[in-house]
DNA sequence: GTCTATAAGGGGATAGAC
DNA sequence: GTCTATCCCCTTATAGAC
């Protein structure tokens, strides 16, 4: 019996990892309870036993989806000894290579809380990473009569949308699997150097 | 009976405008046939008489939204006799503006596509806005040793991706509506600046 | 801890009256 | 064209056996 020999895992564990995978792929609303069971070979009651609902089960993954998402970031944009072209790359290509492997987890995040309110997102460091990092100092320093928050926006934008636009662009014939590879390839190179080009041209 | 006067609009038109409003809101899945009935002072009953289905009227919810989203480009980006630099204070200029009166429809459209394939994508023209328009032609022109859809890629996520990250950047208390209402009019300003600067640093 | 069975209600769709 | 009533399935959640 090598097919099912996830049972060894602990039942917990495995319907939050089949919970972080079908709602990343369904959404909230269209995930079910069974699906999750199904996918972590368990039992729908065993859900409500681990996590009470459907509901406080969904809170779970969102908050590690988000802390995935700020803990890819966070340890670059933090780090007291880099210089701020040191943090443009190391940002630009940890994120690519991050998004890559997590391409829906914008998109999913997003939506998710803009259909709804989360009380927990105030505490997850957002603010303070945007207005309190040494990469926010830095950029602060150099470029102080534009709000540096315009250049975090930018950054972020250049790297992160195509990950949102891509479901459009494959299913519009505009790239597919391979073409989209490359060009986020080629864009760990031409960000840095365009986003240089911009701080310079202050 | 000034209140519900609404019922001389056809139903047909009331249960659409109802369904833009409501699929938008809550997405496919969290939306049900009775609210939108409900918010187009009708009956489930009429729904089915005139869209067939949910998922059908879903449909024409999302074929026109699809069209909203590429009609305010496509203007701009066809038009035959302005400039490069025209067209992109152009686009920066509408984009902004149309995305004000509708933050939500980004986030909405893209998280419907990544969820399920439309098969009536492909024939909206977002491949030819893409490669065959007279804006892509001039960045080939002048840019040519770079794939011009980076360009287009980068502009377009400097002005977009602000309202995908909006509801993360309210809800953590990194901006409000007024705060980011003042961003998005500086970017007006900041993006065809930096998107030049960008351009002659080739 | 794990599971089956079931309660209680919501959902999309439609029959058929008007 | 419009509406009410109803069909029938699927959903979340839980009781209670093991």
């Amino acid at each position: 019996m090598p097919r099912t020999q996830k049972k060894s895992i602990s039942a917990e564990i495995r319907i939050k990892e089949a919970a972080h995978k079908v709602f990343l792929a369904k959404g909230f609303s269209a995930t079910t309870v069974r699906d999750v069971a199904k996918d972590a070979n368990t039992n729908v009651a065993s859900v409500s036993y681990y996590f009470g609902s459907k509901k406080e089960l969904f809170n779970v993954v969102m908050l590690e989806k988000l802390g995935l998402l700020i803990g890819a970031l966070a340890p670059i944009v933090n780090n007291e000894s880099t210089t701020l072209e040191e943090k443009i790359d190391g940002i630009v290509n940890s994120y690519i290579e991050f998004l890559k492997k997590n391409p829906d987890l914008i998109t999913f995040t997003m939506n998710e809380i803009r259909k709804e309110n989360f009380e927990f997102i105030p505490r997850i460091g957002v603010s303070k990473l945007a207005y309190q990092s040494p990469f926010m100092r830095q950029l602060k320093a150099e470029y102080g009569t534009i709000n540096p928050i315009h250049f975090q926006v930018t950054l972020i934008s250049m790297i992160v949308f195509p990950f949102v636009a891509k479901p459009m662009m494959v299913q519009s014939g505009l790239t597919n699997e391979k073409m989209f590879h490359k060009m986020m390839e080629e864009r760990k190179l031409l960000i840095p150097f365009w986003f240089k080009a911009m701080l310079k041209n202050k």
